[in-house]
DNA sequence: CTGTATCCTGATAGATACTG
DNA sequence: CAGTATCTATCAGGATACAG
């Protein structure tokens, strides 16, 4: 239960990963767990599963196992994380312009 | 300091009552402390005076002090703070067109 | 009316180790 | 490789009381 519009969108964005790995997918939507957790670098292994299932949950992303072994698991976006894009994408532009570069270790989306 | 755009933005949002001090303060830009309360309701006297200073030290509002007696202090935004308001416009629209209705207490913005 | 200080609680994140 | 469990540290939010 969510208390207003804006709340039920800040939940499903607030994890410190949660923007990054729906990023990450975004620009690479055939992505492993190791594969993730590498390219968002000092991410615990545990967060990580973590926010992933939170993720999962909200029906954000799915999770896709090949039954293999050793384990092969892909996460890829639903429809309803794309949707999410833009708006990732306007979070990233108001930074951008109006937050001093130098103030940000490092960039991440383009443009 | 940041880690990136996505995190300097929601640095600035994050708080639980930021968007709702924000977006009260687009519809109507000479709000005083007590009446922010009232609007925003079950929020406590000392989070609000907390998260107030927050939007001030990132340079989202102003606060203009009467020095009268009682006191009297009135909120406005930046023209910063302005620039945000089309992101929490996309906030609340994602909000409103992808998740149910009788799965949020009340809606807030309007259309 | 506005603002501050103290104390308490739950949520969030991280370090680490163990399982299949 | 992927996932889970335990423990710990930190922080955000809230209840309450007090001050100018």
């Amino acid at each position: 239960m969510y208390a207003n519009e804006f709340d039920a969108t800040m939940q499903m964005i607030r994890g410190k990963w949660k923007i990054l790995i729906l990023y990450a997918l975004d620009e690479d939507d055939h992505r492993r767990f190791n594969d993730l957790q590498r390219t968002l670098k000092p991410v615990t292994h545990k967060i990580l599963a973590e926010q992933l299932q939170q993720l999962l949950d909200d029906g954000l992303i799915t999770r896709q196992d090949f039954d293999e072994n050793p384990p092969h698991v892909e996460y890829h976006l639903t429809p309803m994380g794309q949707s999410l894009v833009p708006l990732l994408d306007a979070i990233c532009d108001w930074g951008v312009a109006h937050v001093a570069p130098d103030k940000m270790v490092k960039l991440l989306c383009d443009e």
